[in-house]
DNA sequence: TTATTATATTAGGAATTTCTAATATAATAA
DNA sequence: TTATTATATTAGAAATTCCTAATATAATAA
């Protein structure tokens, strides 16, 4: 009944629940970067970036190490891309609906 | 930069991220329910559980139908599923990684 | 040193989400 | 009809998330 995985779980769905996040997610593809090569992909201030990927590392999404000044961010968990492979495959879906019932 | 296709994308994480709403998806594993038989599996209250079931809805996780003066509930779109067994993954390594870094 | 660059933290307000309590609606039963 | 059961909707308060602006910290450069 009131389950502590369900809240574990929810959680790590609430951290990929923002555009933001998931632009930084999806920036980190192709490997790791730091937050100075982040920052200009992105239309959020310093500090508001910053905190997104507080809560991405939060939840063990991305890692981070320092290097000289400078901090390197990457993904931890992989299995955050299949993720949003799955929610882009469920909007198509959904899209095409939407479509052919408007046709109808 | 400021793209669409991220917002839509969070979107269905967004409705992904509540513990109840995580609840009812898993509920609707084994088939559709009607919502009296939803009800009395969550620490929630009737108009509550109403509430998340049109927000799963909104996002295409779950459809429903009508029968007599019941409303049955399914899961539209399986892949939710999947989605749930890979945070599960990350969570249970995240655990393993805890459990190893208290061990030194 | 002092300045500069890179990043994090904090505080507080704005926006959004969540919950409860009350009420509405719709179908069926009496 | 009237009552009852099943579900949805609404309004508003409480809780949470998000953003901005300011400040802090840490590393490097001058």
């Amino acid at each position: 009944m009131s389950n502590m995985g369900n809240q574990l779980i929810s959680n790590v769905f609430k951290a990929l629940a923002h555009p933001t996040r998931i632009q930084i997610v999806k920036l980190l593809r192709n490997g790791e970067l730091c937050v100075c090569d982040i920052l200009p992909n992105l239309d959020s201030e310093q500090s508001n970036t910053s905190q997104h990927l507080t809560v991405l590392k939060n939840q063990g999404i991305v890692e981070s190490r320092k290097d000289g000044s400078k901090v390197i961010y990457s993904i931890k968990n992989k299995e955050v891309y299949e993720m949003i492979d799955l929610v882009e495959a469920i909007i198509l879906r959904q899209i095409e609906e939407t479509k052919t019932s408007l046709l109808k």
